[in-house]
DNA sequence: TGAGTTGATTTTGTGCACAATTTGTCGCAA
DNA sequence: TTGCGACAAATTGTGCACAAAATCAACTCA
Protein backbone atom coordinates (compact mmCIF):
# COMPACT_ATOMS: atom_id res chain seq x y z
CA UNK A 1 0.00 0.00 0.00
CA UNK A 2 2.80 2.20 1.16
CA UNK A 3 3.53 2.87 -3.00
CA UNK A 4 5.63 5.39 -3.98
CA UNK A 5 8.08 4.79 -6.63
CA UNK A 6 9.22 8.44 -7.61
CA UNK A 7 12.92 10.20 -7.45
CA UNK A 8 14.76 8.70 -10.86
CA UNK A 9 15.37 12.09 -12.68
CA UNK A 10 18.75 12.53 -12.81
CA UNK A 11 19.04 13.81 -16.27
CA UNK A 12 20.01 17.47 -15.57
CA UNK A 13 23.20 19.05 -13.86
CA UNK A 14 24.73 15.96 -12.04
CA UNK A 15 24.98 17.77 -8.27
CA UNK A 16 28.98 17.92 -8.01
CA UNK A 17 28.12 18.70 -4.46
CA UNK A 18 29.11 15.49 -2.55
CA UNK A 19 26.10 13.21 -2.25
CA UNK A 20 28.02 10.58 -3.69
CA UNK A 21 25.20 7.49 -2.42
CA UNK A 22 23.47 8.99 -5.61
CA UNK A 23 23.80 6.00 -7.44
CA UNK A 24 21.89 3.86 -4.95
CA UNK A 25 19.46 5.95 -3.61
CA UNK A 26 16.97 4.01 -1.14
CA UNK A 27 13.68 5.08 -0.53
CA UNK A 28 11.39 4.88 2.26
CA UNK A 29 9.58 1.46 0.72
CA UNK A 30 13.37 -0.03 -0.10
CA UNK A 31 13.89 0.72 3.76
CA UNK A 32 10.24 -0.22 4.70
CA UNK A 33 11.03 -3.63 2.56
CA UNK A 34 14.97 -3.95 4.39
CA UNK A 35 13.50 -3.63 7.78
CA UNK A 36 10.28 -5.90 7.00
CA UNK A 37 12.45 -8.56 5.23
CA UNK A 38 14.74 -8.15 8.61
CA UNK A 39 11.94 -8.66 10.84
CA UNK A 40 10.77 -11.56 9.00
CA UNK A 41 14.23 -13.35 9.27
CA UNK A 42 14.68 -13.14 12.74
CA UNK A 43 17.57 -10.74 12.17
CA UNK A 44 15.73 -8.41 14.15
CA UNK A 45 13.93 -10.35 17.05
CA UNK A 46 11.06 -8.61 18.79
CA UNK A 47 11.75 -6.20 21.32
CA UNK A 48 14.68 -5.07 19.22
CA UNK A 49 15.42 -1.05 19.72
CA UNK A 50 15.34 0.99 16.35
CA UNK A 51 17.28 3.84 16.39
CA UNK A 52 17.30 6.30 13.74
CA UNK A 53 20.76 7.80 13.62
CA UNK A 54 22.45 4.48 12.87
CA UNK A 55 19.88 3.22 11.10
CA UNK A 56 19.79 6.31 8.57
CA UNK A 57 23.95 6.05 8.27
CA UNK A 58 23.06 2.40 7.28
CA UNK A 59 21.15 2.76 4.85
CA UNK A 60 22.28 6.36 3.48
CA UNK A 61 19.63 8.10 3.57
CA UNK A 62 17.77 11.13 6.06
CA UNK A 63 16.15 10.20 9.13
CA UNK A 64 13.07 11.73 7.61
CA UNK A 65 13.35 8.52 5.18
CA UNK A 66 13.44 6.19 8.52
CA UNK A 67 11.10 8.03 10.15
CA UNK A 68 8.21 7.96 7.39
CA UNK A 69 9.10 3.92 7.15
CA UNK A 70 8.85 3.82 10.64
CA UNK A 71 5.12 5.17 10.83
CA UNK A 72 4.45 2.81 7.84
CA UNK A 73 5.40 -0.34 9.60
CA UNK A 74 3.99 0.59 13.00
CA UNK A 75 0.33 1.09 10.59
CA UNK A 76 1.38 -2.22 9.75
CA UNK A 77 2.23 -3.51 13.57
CA UNK A 78 5.42 -4.57 12.65
CA UNK A 79 6.83 -2.36 14.88
CA UNK A 80 5.42 -0.37 18.25
CA UNK A 81 6.39 3.59 18.05
CA UNK A 82 6.20 5.02 21.09
CA UNK A 83 6.15 8.91 21.84
CA UNK A 84 9.75 10.18 22.27
CA UNK A 85 11.55 6.78 23.20
CA UNK A 86 11.40 5.49 19.67
CA UNK A 87 10.22 2.13 17.25
CA UNK A 88 11.00 -0.88 18.76
CA UNK A 89 10.43 -4.69 16.93
CA UNK A 90 6.24 -5.88 17.76
CA UNK A 91 6.11 -8.47 20.36
CA UNK A 92 2.97 -9.82 19.27
CA UNK A 93 1.55 -11.81 22.61
CA UNK A 94 0.51 -14.81 22.40
CA UNK A 95 -3.38 -13.68 23.06
CA UNK A 96 -2.59 -11.36 19.62
CA UNK A 97 -1.87 -14.21 17.50
CA UNK A 98 -4.25 -15.96 18.75
CA UNK A 99 -6.91 -13.31 17.47
CA UNK A 100 -4.79 -12.70 14.47
CA UNK A 101 -5.42 -16.48 13.39
CA UNK A 102 -9.16 -16.33 14.15
CA UNK A 103 -9.41 -12.91 12.07
CA UNK A 104 -7.78 -14.13 9.03
CA UNK A 105 -10.28 -17.50 9.30
CA UNK A 106 -13.11 -15.35 8.98
CA UNK A 107 -12.11 -13.02 6.53
CA UNK A 108 -10.05 -15.78 4.42
CA UNK A 109 -13.32 -18.28 4.72
CA UNK A 110 -15.43 -15.39 3.44
CA UNK A 111 -13.12 -15.13 0.36
CA UNK A 112 -12.87 -18.79 -0.44
CA UNK A 113 -16.72 -19.17 -0.19
CA UNK A 114 -17.26 -16.06 -2.67
CA UNK A 115 -14.39 -17.25 -4.72
CA UNK A 116 -16.03 -20.62 -5.03
CA UNK A 117 -19.01 -19.83 -6.71
CA UNK A 118 -17.03 -17.22 -9.15
CA UNK A 119 -13.44 -19.10 -9.93
CA UNK A 120 -12.60 -19.60 -13.19
CA UNK A 121 -10.64 -22.71 -14.89
CA UNK A 122 -8.00 -19.97 -15.91
CA UNK A 123 -7.53 -19.02 -12.37
CA UNK A 124 -7.38 -22.38 -10.98
CA UNK A 125 -4.63 -23.21 -13.19
CA UNK A 126 -3.00 -20.27 -12.16
CA UNK A 127 -3.20 -21.11 -8.61
CA UNK A 128 -1.87 -24.49 -9.36
CA UNK A 129 1.29 -22.94 -11.12
CA UNK A 130 1.61 -20.87 -7.85
CA UNK A 131 1.34 -23.83 -5.77
CA UNK A 132 4.12 -25.96 -8.34
CA UNK A 133 6.63 -23.10 -7.67
CA UNK A 134 6.12 -23.35 -4.11
CA UNK A 135 7.00 -27.03 -4.11
CA UNK A 136 10.02 -26.27 -6.26
CA UNK A 137 11.40 -24.04 -3.76
CA UNK A 138 10.55 -26.07 -0.98
CA UNK A 139 12.77 -29.13 -2.62
CA UNK A 140 15.08 -27.07 -3.51
CA UNK A 141 15.57 -25.26 0.36
CA UNK A 142 14.89 -21.87 -0.90
CA UNK A 143 12.92 -21.75 2.26
CA UNK A 144 12.82 -18.10 2.24
CA UNK A 145 11.16 -18.31 -1.90
CA UNK A 146 9.19 -20.56 -0.48
CA UNK A 147 7.57 -18.61 2.57
CA UNK A 148 7.14 -15.73 0.21
CA UNK A 149 5.14 -17.76 -2.46
CA UNK A 150 2.58 -19.18 0.36
CA UNK A 151 2.36 -16.18 1.22
CA UNK A 152 1.38 -15.20 -1.80
CA UNK A 153 -1.28 -17.79 -2.42
CA UNK A 154 -3.11 -16.21 0.15
CA UNK A 155 -2.78 -12.44 -1.69
CA UNK A 156 -3.90 -14.39 -5.24
CA UNK A 157 -6.51 -15.87 -3.98
CA UNK A 158 -8.01 -12.93 -2.34
CA UNK A 159 -7.36 -10.73 -4.96
CA UNK A 160 -9.61 -13.21 -7.28
CA UNK A 161 -12.27 -13.22 -4.80
CA UNK A 162 -13.43 -9.94 -6.34
CA UNK A 163 -13.72 -7.88 -2.86
CA UNK A 164 -11.12 -5.01 -2.71
CA UNK A 165 -11.65 -4.04 0.54
CA UNK A 166 -11.18 -7.54 2.33
CA UNK A 167 -7.61 -7.74 -0.13
CA UNK A 168 -6.68 -4.60 1.58
CA UNK A 169 -7.23 -5.96 5.41
CA UNK A 170 -5.95 -9.43 4.50
CA UNK A 171 -3.19 -7.78 3.29
CA UNK A 172 -2.29 -6.06 6.75
CA UNK A 173 -3.26 -9.55 8.09
CA UNK A 174 -0.91 -11.49 6.02
CA UNK A 175 2.09 -8.82 7.02
CA UNK A 176 1.56 -9.55 10.57
CA UNK A 177 1.29 -13.56 10.37
CA UNK A 178 5.14 -14.34 9.77
CA UNK A 179 6.00 -11.89 12.73
CA UNK A 180 3.60 -13.91 15.18
CA UNK A 181 4.70 -17.48 13.55
CA UNK A 182 8.16 -16.62 13.29
CA UNK A 183 8.31 -15.76 17.14
CA UNK A 184 7.01 -18.82 17.77
CA UNK A 185 8.21 -21.52 15.93
CA UNK A 186 10.45 -22.76 13.29
CA UNK A 187 8.91 -21.56 9.76
CA UNK A 188 10.64 -24.88 8.01
CA UNK A 189 7.96 -27.55 9.02
CA UNK A 190 4.84 -25.36 8.18
CA UNK A 191 5.64 -24.47 4.93
CA UNK A 192 5.56 -27.82 3.74
CA UNK A 193 2.46 -28.70 5.24
CA UNK A 194 1.30 -25.56 3.82
CA UNK A 195 1.99 -26.64 0.60
CA UNK A 196 -0.50 -29.35 0.88
CA UNK A 197 -3.26 -28.14 2.06
CA UNK A 198 -2.92 -25.26 -0.32
CA UNK A 199 -3.54 -28.30 -2.90
CA UNK A 200 -6.33 -29.48 -1.09
CA UNK A 201 -8.04 -25.93 -1.12
CA UNK A 202 -7.28 -25.53 -4.43
CA UNK A 203 -9.47 -29.11 -5.56
CA UNK A 204 -12.46 -27.88 -3.53
CA UNK A 205 -12.45 -24.70 -5.45
CA UNK A 206 -11.96 -26.28 -8.62
CA UNK A 207 -15.07 -28.24 -7.64
CA UNK A 208 -16.80 -25.43 -6.31
CA UNK A 209 -17.40 -26.94 -3.16
CA UNK A 210 -17.95 -23.88 -1.44
CA UNK A 211 -18.33 -25.18 2.37
CA UNK A 212 -15.37 -27.74 1.34
CA UNK A 213 -12.84 -24.81 0.58
CA UNK A 214 -14.12 -23.18 3.72
CA UNK A 215 -13.35 -26.60 5.63
CA UNK A 216 -9.92 -26.71 3.72
CA UNK A 217 -9.04 -23.08 4.79
CA UNK A 218 -9.92 -22.88 8.18
CA UNK A 219 -8.24 -26.32 8.78
CA UNK A 220 -5.02 -24.81 6.86
CA UNK A 221 -5.41 -22.01 9.07
CA UNK A 222 -5.21 -23.96 12.22
CA UNK A 223 -2.96 -26.05 11.38
CA UNK A 224 -0.65 -22.92 11.10
CA UNK A 225 -1.89 -21.91 14.89
CA UNK A 226 -1.62 -25.07 16.25
CA UNK A 227 1.91 -25.03 15.93
CA UNK A 228 2.91 -22.16 18.22
CA UNK A 229 5.16 -22.63 20.40
CA UNK A 230 7.13 -20.64 22.79
CA UNK A 231 10.79 -20.28 21.82
CA UNK A 232 13.58 -17.54 23.02
CA UNK A 233 14.67 -15.40 20.60
CA UNK A 234 18.80 -14.03 20.64
CA UNK A 235 19.15 -10.26 20.49
CA UNK A 236 21.41 -9.27 18.14
CA UNK A 237 22.07 -5.37 17.77
CA UNK A 238 24.66 -5.09 14.95
CA UNK A 239 22.96 -3.59 12.39
CA UNK A 240 25.19 -3.52 9.35
CA UNK A 241 25.63 -7.45 10.01
CA UNK A 242 21.92 -7.51 10.30
CA UNK A 243 20.93 -5.75 6.94
CA UNK A 244 24.02 -7.70 5.24
CA UNK A 245 25.52 -4.04 4.52
CA UNK A 246 29.34 -2.91 4.28
CA UNK A 247 30.26 0.36 5.91
CA UNK A 248 27.32 2.69 4.84
CA UNK A 249 29.64 6.22 3.78
CA UNK A 250 33.00 6.37 4.83
CA UNK A 251 34.55 2.57 5.30
CA UNK A 252 37.15 3.49 7.64
CA UNK A 253 34.21 4.86 10.20
CA UNK A 254 32.62 1.11 10.38
CA UNK A 255 33.26 1.39 13.53
CA UNK A 256 29.57 2.85 14.09
CA UNK A 257 29.71 3.83 17.60
CA UNK B 1 33.53 21.78 20.83
CA UNK B 2 29.39 22.24 20.64
CA UNK B 3 29.50 23.57 24.01
CA UNK B 4 26.45 25.28 24.07
CA UNK B 5 24.69 26.00 27.27
CA UNK B 6 21.14 24.02 26.65
CA UNK B 7 18.84 24.59 29.14
CA UNK B 8 18.08 27.95 28.19
CA UNK B 9 14.66 27.88 26.81
CA UNK B 10 13.97 30.53 24.10
CA UNK B 11 16.08 33.00 24.75
CA UNK B 12 19.16 32.45 22.15
CA UNK B 13 17.27 32.92 19.28
CA UNK B 14 14.80 35.26 19.89
CA UNK B 15 11.74 34.29 17.91
CA UNK B 16 10.15 37.38 17.30
CA UNK B 17 7.20 35.38 15.28
CA UNK B 18 4.48 35.09 18.01
CA UNK B 19 4.73 31.07 18.63
CA UNK B 20 5.25 30.65 22.06
CA UNK B 21 3.69 28.10 23.78
CA UNK B 22 0.52 28.74 22.78
CA UNK B 23 -2.27 27.30 25.18
CA UNK B 24 -4.69 26.16 21.89
CA UNK B 25 -1.43 24.31 20.14
CA UNK B 26 -3.14 21.79 18.32
CA UNK B 27 -1.14 18.30 17.47
CA UNK B 28 -1.21 15.94 14.57
CA UNK B 29 -4.69 14.08 16.28
CA UNK B 30 -6.55 17.07 16.70
CA UNK B 31 -5.64 17.86 12.58
CA UNK B 32 -7.07 14.13 11.82
CA UNK B 33 -10.06 14.83 14.33
CA UNK B 34 -10.85 18.13 12.38
CA UNK B 35 -10.26 17.11 8.47
CA UNK B 36 -12.10 13.99 9.44
CA UNK B 37 -14.91 15.47 11.27
CA UNK B 38 -15.01 17.56 8.07
CA UNK B 39 -15.53 15.13 5.66
CA UNK B 40 -17.91 13.31 7.78
CA UNK B 41 -20.03 16.34 8.48
CA UNK B 42 -19.75 16.67 4.26
CA UNK B 43 -17.88 20.03 4.80
CA UNK B 44 -15.37 18.33 2.29
CA UNK B 45 -17.43 16.45 -0.09
CA UNK B 46 -15.01 13.67 -1.72
CA UNK B 47 -12.46 15.45 -4.33
CA UNK B 48 -11.53 18.18 -2.88
CA UNK B 49 -8.46 19.23 -2.99
CA UNK B 50 -6.36 19.36 0.37
CA UNK B 51 -3.42 22.27 0.19
CA UNK B 52 -1.00 21.69 2.81
CA UNK B 53 0.04 25.63 2.88
CA UNK B 54 -3.65 26.98 3.62
CA UNK B 55 -4.51 24.41 6.18
CA UNK B 56 -1.28 24.51 8.11
CA UNK B 57 -1.83 28.63 8.08
CA UNK B 58 -5.95 27.88 9.32
CA UNK B 59 -4.97 25.69 12.13
CA UNK B 60 -1.81 27.19 13.07
CA UNK B 61 0.62 24.60 12.52
CA UNK B 62 3.10 23.94 10.57
CA UNK B 63 3.25 21.94 7.52
CA UNK B 64 5.03 18.86 8.88
CA UNK B 65 1.76 18.48 11.15
CA UNK B 66 -0.52 18.45 8.45
CA UNK B 67 1.55 16.13 6.45
CA UNK B 68 2.06 13.31 9.37
CA UNK B 69 -2.16 13.68 9.69
CA UNK B 70 -2.37 13.01 5.70
CA UNK B 71 -0.72 9.94 6.08
CA UNK B 72 -2.58 9.01 8.33
CA UNK B 73 -5.96 9.62 6.87
CA UNK B 74 -4.58 8.25 3.98
CA UNK B 75 -3.89 5.42 5.92
CA UNK B 76 -7.40 5.24 6.53
CA UNK B 77 -8.49 5.55 3.31
CA UNK B 78 -10.35 9.15 4.34
CA UNK B 79 -8.02 10.59 1.96
CA UNK B 80 -6.48 10.04 -1.30
CA UNK B 81 -2.46 10.64 -1.43
CA UNK B 82 -0.86 10.95 -4.72
CA UNK B 83 3.04 11.91 -5.16
CA UNK B 84 4.08 15.24 -6.14
CA UNK B 85 0.39 16.06 -6.58
CA UNK B 86 -1.31 16.65 -2.99
CA UNK B 87 -3.82 15.49 -1.02
CA UNK B 88 -7.68 15.02 -1.72
CA UNK B 89 -11.07 14.05 -0.27
CA UNK B 90 -11.47 10.09 -1.06
CA UNK B 91 -14.26 9.50 -3.34
CA UNK B 92 -15.24 6.09 -2.94
CA UNK B 93 -16.68 4.11 -6.11
CA UNK B 94 -20.26 2.21 -5.77
CA UNK B 95 -17.86 -0.79 -6.32
CA UNK B 96 -15.97 -0.12 -2.90
CA UNK B 97 -18.67 0.85 -0.91
CA UNK B 98 -19.93 -2.72 -1.71
CA UNK B 99 -17.29 -4.27 -1.06
CA UNK B 100 -16.90 -2.28 2.63
CA UNK B 101 -20.26 -3.66 3.71
CA UNK B 102 -19.74 -6.68 2.35
CA UNK B 103 -16.31 -6.63 4.59
CA UNK B 104 -18.16 -5.49 7.47
CA UNK B 105 -21.00 -7.91 7.07
CA UNK B 106 -18.21 -10.37 7.37
CA UNK B 107 -16.52 -9.45 10.45
CA UNK B 108 -19.02 -7.67 12.31
CA UNK B 109 -21.49 -11.83 11.86
CA UNK B 110 -18.41 -13.52 12.98
CA UNK B 111 -18.30 -10.69 15.89
CA UNK B 112 -21.86 -11.43 16.89
CA UNK B 113 -20.94 -14.86 16.92
CA UNK B 114 -18.36 -14.63 19.12
CA UNK B 115 -20.17 -12.23 21.01
CA UNK B 116 -23.47 -14.51 21.25
CA UNK B 117 -22.10 -16.77 23.38
CA UNK B 118 -20.47 -15.40 25.83
CA UNK B 119 -22.24 -11.78 26.64
CA UNK B 120 -23.29 -11.17 29.72
CA UNK B 121 -26.09 -9.45 31.15
CA UNK B 122 -23.98 -6.43 32.30
CA UNK B 123 -23.31 -5.90 28.56
CA UNK B 124 -26.56 -6.49 27.43
CA UNK B 125 -27.20 -3.78 29.94
CA UNK B 126 -24.27 -1.32 28.48
CA UNK B 127 -25.69 -2.08 24.83
CA UNK B 128 -29.38 -0.75 25.72
CA UNK B 129 -28.02 2.02 27.57
CA UNK B 130 -25.86 3.51 24.30
CA UNK B 131 -29.17 2.57 22.11
CA UNK B 132 -31.03 4.81 24.64
CA UNK B 133 -28.65 7.36 23.87
CA UNK B 134 -28.79 6.98 20.45
CA UNK B 135 -32.54 7.37 20.43
CA UNK B 136 -32.80 10.13 22.99
CA UNK B 137 -30.37 11.88 20.39
CA UNK B 138 -32.13 11.24 17.74
CA UNK B 139 -35.29 12.43 18.88
CA UNK B 140 -33.94 15.91 19.73
CA UNK B 141 -32.86 15.41 16.31
CA UNK B 142 -28.83 16.19 17.20
CA UNK B 143 -27.94 13.82 14.23
CA UNK B 144 -23.83 14.37 14.60
CA UNK B 145 -24.41 13.00 18.07
CA UNK B 146 -26.62 10.44 17.10
CA UNK B 147 -24.57 9.34 14.18
CA UNK B 148 -21.59 9.01 16.53
CA UNK B 149 -23.72 6.72 19.48
CA UNK B 150 -24.77 4.86 16.25
CA UNK B 151 -21.14 4.32 15.13
CA UNK B 152 -19.69 3.67 19.36
CA UNK B 153 -22.24 0.92 19.15
CA UNK B 154 -20.54 -0.75 16.62
CA UNK B 155 -17.12 -0.49 18.20
CA UNK B 156 -18.44 -1.63 21.72
CA UNK B 157 -19.82 -4.78 20.11
CA UNK B 158 -16.32 -5.50 18.36
CA UNK B 159 -14.66 -4.70 21.60
CA UNK B 160 -17.09 -6.72 23.70
CA UNK B 161 -16.38 -10.17 21.59
CA UNK B 162 -12.75 -9.87 22.96
CA UNK B 163 -11.01 -10.26 19.40
CA UNK B 164 -8.68 -7.10 19.22
CA UNK B 165 -7.23 -7.58 15.70
CA UNK B 166 -11.03 -7.60 14.58
CA UNK B 167 -11.36 -4.42 16.37
CA UNK B 168 -8.53 -3.03 14.78
CA UNK B 169 -9.86 -3.99 11.48
CA UNK B 170 -13.30 -3.13 11.84
CA UNK B 171 -12.37 0.16 12.97
CA UNK B 172 -11.00 0.91 9.69
CA UNK B 173 -13.94 0.18 8.14
CA UNK B 174 -16.39 1.87 10.46
CA UNK B 175 -14.35 5.05 9.68
CA UNK B 176 -14.94 4.66 5.56
CA UNK B 177 -18.29 3.95 6.27
CA UNK B 178 -19.72 7.24 6.79
CA UNK B 179 -17.38 8.80 3.99
CA UNK B 180 -19.37 6.58 1.49
CA UNK B 181 -22.96 6.06 2.95
CA UNK B 182 -22.58 10.33 3.23
CA UNK B 183 -21.29 10.40 -0.40
CA UNK B 184 -24.67 8.55 -1.79
CA UNK B 185 -27.08 9.29 0.67
CA UNK B 186 -28.92 11.32 3.16
CA UNK B 187 -28.04 10.79 6.86
CA UNK B 188 -31.56 11.38 8.56
CA UNK B 189 -33.18 8.55 7.21
CA UNK B 190 -30.95 5.89 8.13
CA UNK B 191 -29.75 6.22 11.85
CA UNK B 192 -33.66 5.76 12.63
CA UNK B 193 -33.69 2.47 10.97
CA UNK B 194 -30.45 2.07 12.81
CA UNK B 195 -32.04 2.49 16.27
CA UNK B 196 -34.36 -0.14 15.72
CA UNK B 197 -31.77 -2.87 14.18
CA UNK B 198 -29.90 -2.60 17.28
CA UNK B 199 -32.33 -2.70 19.72
CA UNK B 200 -33.29 -6.62 17.92
CA UNK B 201 -29.41 -7.29 17.84
CA UNK B 202 -29.37 -6.75 21.24
CA UNK B 203 -32.40 -9.25 21.93
CA UNK B 204 -30.74 -12.16 19.76
CA UNK B 205 -27.63 -11.54 21.69
CA UNK B 206 -29.51 -11.43 25.12
CA UNK B 207 -31.14 -15.04 24.31
CA UNK B 208 -27.80 -15.91 23.45
CA UNK B 209 -29.15 -16.89 19.91
CA UNK B 210 -26.05 -16.73 17.47
CA UNK B 211 -27.66 -17.33 14.40
CA UNK B 212 -30.24 -15.12 14.95
CA UNK B 213 -27.83 -12.27 16.08
CA UNK B 214 -25.80 -12.89 12.76
CA UNK B 215 -29.26 -12.51 10.35
CA UNK B 216 -29.96 -9.29 12.34
CA UNK B 217 -26.28 -7.86 11.91
CA UNK B 218 -25.98 -8.57 8.11
CA UNK B 219 -29.87 -6.74 8.25
CA UNK B 220 -28.83 -4.35 9.61
CA UNK B 221 -25.92 -3.41 7.44
CA UNK B 222 -27.80 -4.58 4.24
CA UNK B 223 -30.41 -1.95 5.32
CA UNK B 224 -27.88 1.00 5.28
CA UNK B 225 -26.24 -0.41 1.73
CA UNK B 226 -29.63 -0.73 0.52
CA UNK B 227 -30.34 2.56 0.80
CA UNK B 228 -27.43 3.57 -1.45
CA UNK B 229 -28.36 6.08 -4.26
CA UNK B 230 -26.24 8.70 -6.34
CA UNK B 231 -26.10 12.15 -5.41
CA UNK B 232 -24.72 15.10 -6.38
CA UNK B 233 -22.52 17.01 -3.89
CA UNK B 234 -21.95 20.87 -4.01
CA UNK B 235 -17.99 21.32 -3.50
CA UNK B 236 -17.13 23.70 -1.45
CA UNK B 237 -13.54 25.43 -0.64
CA UNK B 238 -13.14 28.02 1.56
CA UNK B 239 -11.42 26.37 3.97
CA UNK B 240 -12.15 28.85 6.74
CA UNK B 241 -16.00 28.11 6.63
CA UNK B 242 -16.11 24.69 6.58
CA UNK B 243 -13.55 24.21 9.42
CA UNK B 244 -15.62 26.91 11.46
CA UNK B 245 -12.91 28.89 12.23
CA UNK B 246 -12.43 32.60 12.53
CA UNK B 247 -9.23 34.36 9.80
CA UNK B 248 -6.52 31.57 9.15
CA UNK B 249 -3.29 33.93 10.40
CA UNK B 250 -3.06 35.83 13.26
CA UNK B 251 -6.55 36.02 15.14
CA UNK B 252 -7.23 36.73 18.41
CA UNK B 253 -4.53 33.90 18.82
CA UNK B 254 -1.71 36.74 20.40
CA UNK B 255 -4.28 37.25 23.29
CA UNK B 256 -2.67 34.08 24.56
CA UNK B 257 0.98 36.20 25.31
C1' DT C 1 25.63 0.92 51.38
C1' DG C 2 21.65 2.49 49.03
C1' DA C 3 18.30 5.58 47.31
C1' DG C 4 17.35 9.93 45.42
C1' DT C 5 18.87 13.76 42.71
C1' DT C 6 21.38 16.41 39.54
C1' DG C 7 23.91 17.02 35.45
C1' DA C 8 25.48 15.42 30.83
C1' DT C 9 24.77 12.59 26.75
C1' DT C 10 22.03 10.30 23.62
C1' DT C 11 17.86 10.14 20.98
C1' DT C 12 13.63 11.87 19.16
C1' DG C 13 10.71 15.84 17.56
C1' DT C 14 10.02 20.07 14.76
C1' DG C 15 10.45 24.31 12.17
C1' DC C 16 12.52 26.40 8.29
C1' DA C 17 14.68 27.07 3.99
C1' DC C 18 15.57 25.37 -0.38
C1' DA C 19 14.94 22.04 -4.25
C1' DA C 20 12.07 19.59 -7.49
C1' DT C 21 7.82 18.80 -9.55
C1' DT C 22 3.52 20.09 -11.31
C1' DT C 23 0.22 23.37 -13.18
C1' DG C 24 -1.40 27.36 -15.46
C1' DT C 25 -0.66 30.91 -18.90
C1' DC C 26 1.04 33.35 -22.53
C1' DG C 27 3.18 33.71 -26.99
C1' DC C 28 4.23 32.03 -31.44
C1' DA C 29 3.61 29.63 -35.51
C1' DA C 30 1.02 26.67 -38.67
C1' DT D 1 -8.26 29.34 -34.55
C1' DT D 2 -5.69 25.76 -32.67
C1' DG D 3 -1.73 23.19 -31.25
C1' DC D 4 2.68 23.27 -29.24
C1' DG D 5 6.35 24.91 -26.36
C1' DA D 6 8.44 27.54 -22.97
C1' DC D 7 8.23 30.35 -19.09
C1' DA D 8 6.23 31.53 -14.53
C1' DA D 9 3.68 30.63 -10.40
C1' DA D 10 2.09 27.59 -7.08
C1' DT D 11 2.64 23.40 -4.50
C1' DT D 12 4.86 19.45 -2.70
C1' DG D 13 9.21 17.01 -1.20
C1' DT D 14 13.52 16.94 1.49
C1' DG D 15 17.66 17.95 4.07
C1' DC D 16 19.47 20.34 7.89
C1' DA D 17 19.87 22.55 12.21
C1' DC D 18 18.08 23.29 16.49
C1' DA D 19 14.87 22.18 20.52
C1' DA D 20 12.86 19.00 23.78
C1' DA D 21 12.64 14.83 25.95
C1' DA D 22 14.56 10.69 27.91
C1' DT D 23 18.22 7.80 29.36
C1' DC D 24 22.40 7.14 31.79
C1' DA D 25 25.96 7.97 35.15
C1' DA D 26 27.98 9.80 38.93
C1' DC D 27 27.58 12.00 43.15
C1' DT D 28 25.60 13.39 47.52
C1' DC D 29 23.43 12.56 51.66
C1' DA D 30 21.18 9.85 54.80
Amino acid sequence: MPQRKIRNVKSQTAKPTLELSAANALTTVDVYAHIYEAVLDHRLPPGTKLKEVPLSELFGVTRGTIRKAFSQLAAMKIIELRPNRGAMVASPSLQESRDLFAARRTIESSIVDALARRITKVQVSQLRALVKQEDIAYRRGEMRTALKLSVDFHRVLASMAGNSVLVGLLDQLISRTPLVVLAYRDPAQTNECANRDHAELIAALEAKDADRAIVAMKCHLCNLEGKLDLRDATPVNELSAIFGLGAPRAPSVSSAR
